[in-house]
DNA sequence: CAGTGGTCTAGACCACGTG
DNA sequence: ACGTGGTCTAGACCACTGG
């Protein structure tokens, strides 16, 4: 027994769930009892409890009590920098272009603008050893006095701004990854063959403050050079 | 407001960091100014702290305060089940071979075993509309006793065996996506040329109780069957 | 109705960082 | 020495579940 009373009980009672001395579905005795059997005050043994709920060792259901959860869950969690992701040092980021273009379908779905509003295109290519492995493409909604449109104008980097924190509000970002034969365009900047394929990463950016879409962006990938890595949470 | 006081608060500073006027590394107030300022007591405010520091809008050192965190992690999470995360209907679950094999240099390091122990190798194809899409192979050590074994050779079907619940204890998953032209013998059952390439999950299923190996699986994917789709934690 | 978990308080003592 | 966050207590009132 160590000094932190609520982080003994924790472990006491994940042993007891690991040990299979508790089993899924299983009641846990209720909050005041626990509190008198492991003599600590119910604050404290509610402490406890609160972790365990948070790793998922158990849940609640008021008025009834706690239960041990069903083991092994299906949620995983991994990191993903399009750039630091990438498997070798990578020696250059080029610019291949900026341009302003008018939005087709998918573009007005990605980031919910009309065909009306104009859209910033940025291109760029990852190599490692004159070899590109990166071919990625950032679409943003220009509006003027958008910060961020001059800055990733200024910057051409949409990358290095991000990871600054200049930023002043929360983001959520959503990835799809697939496997895809890329387009002519991408082909050439990649080398690869017209029957090959390589992951395709989309990217979308969303403000968490009204839900709208900050960048579309997507990042082909060449094969090899890229390997997601995900461990289930807790 | 509402009723709950520690909710009020979190949502009070979130809004406050998403409409900027809290800034990324700002020190907020002392919880003792805080208590005092929203006129709840210290215990009631550093539960609201511990929400905020969960859901990463804040982190704490101790002896200095509060901070605010930098935006926009590049941490997600996502859902994966070798069945359920597979697009459309599934029709089948082919089993086509069960047997005991002598391990190689990468299965033993997988499972961490020696080559005098045997391992039980499943292999089953997942059908739809008769066209294979997924070819997973389940390697699981081989030891006398072992009830995951045993109901896995009368399954035959690792899968339900998991979802289930079966096992009492805690499993960390961990999980490797790779695009891959597969072997000959996962060509022939997706039906795919050999220059053709598509996922490989490879997943290593391991004991929380002891952090040994209890299953290393692969599961080739076609291309198109499936989608990574993955959000940013919180 | 009694028992459960959910919320909240006011106060205590400690270890740590800064001066 | 002082202020910070970290831990812990004993007790209160509430809403909900179930017999």
């Amino acid at each position: 027994m160590k000094k932190i009373l609520y982080l003994d009980i924790v472990n006491d009672i994940k042993g007891k769930i690991e040990k299979g001395m508790l089993r899924p579905g299983d009641l846990l005795p209720s909050e005041n009892e626990m509190s008198d059997q492991y003599d600590v005050s119910r604050t404290t043994l509610r402490k406890s409890l609160a972790l365990l709920v948070n790793e998922k060792y158990i849940y609640t259901i008021p008025g009834k009590g706690n239960y041990v959860c069903e083991p092994s869950s299906n949620q995983y969690q991994f990191y993903f920098d399009e750039i630091d992701s990438l498997k070798g040092e990578i020696e250059e980021v080029k610019l291949v272009s900026v341009g302003v273009i008018t939005p087709g379908r998918k573009l007005m779905r990605e980031l919910k603008i009309g065909s009306f509003e104009k859209v910033i295109k940025i291109q760029k290519a990852v190599q490692i050893k004159d070899e590109v492995i990166q071919y990625s493409t950032i679409y943003l909604p220009y509006q003027k006095g958008n910060p961020i449109v001059e800055d990733v104008i200024n910057f051409a980097n949409f990358h290095g701004i991000m990871e600054k924190g200049k930023l002043q509000f929360q983001l959520k970002k959503i990835l799809n990854i697939d496997i895809v034969h890329p387009p002519l365009e991408v082909r050439e900047s990649l080398k690869i063959d017209h029957d090959e394929s390589c992951f395709l990463v989309s990217q979308n950016i969303i403000s968490m403050e009204d839900g709208m879409p900050i960048s579309y962006n997507e990042f082909y990938i060449k094969r090899n050079y890229f390997t997601l890595f995900a461990e289930t949470t807790f």
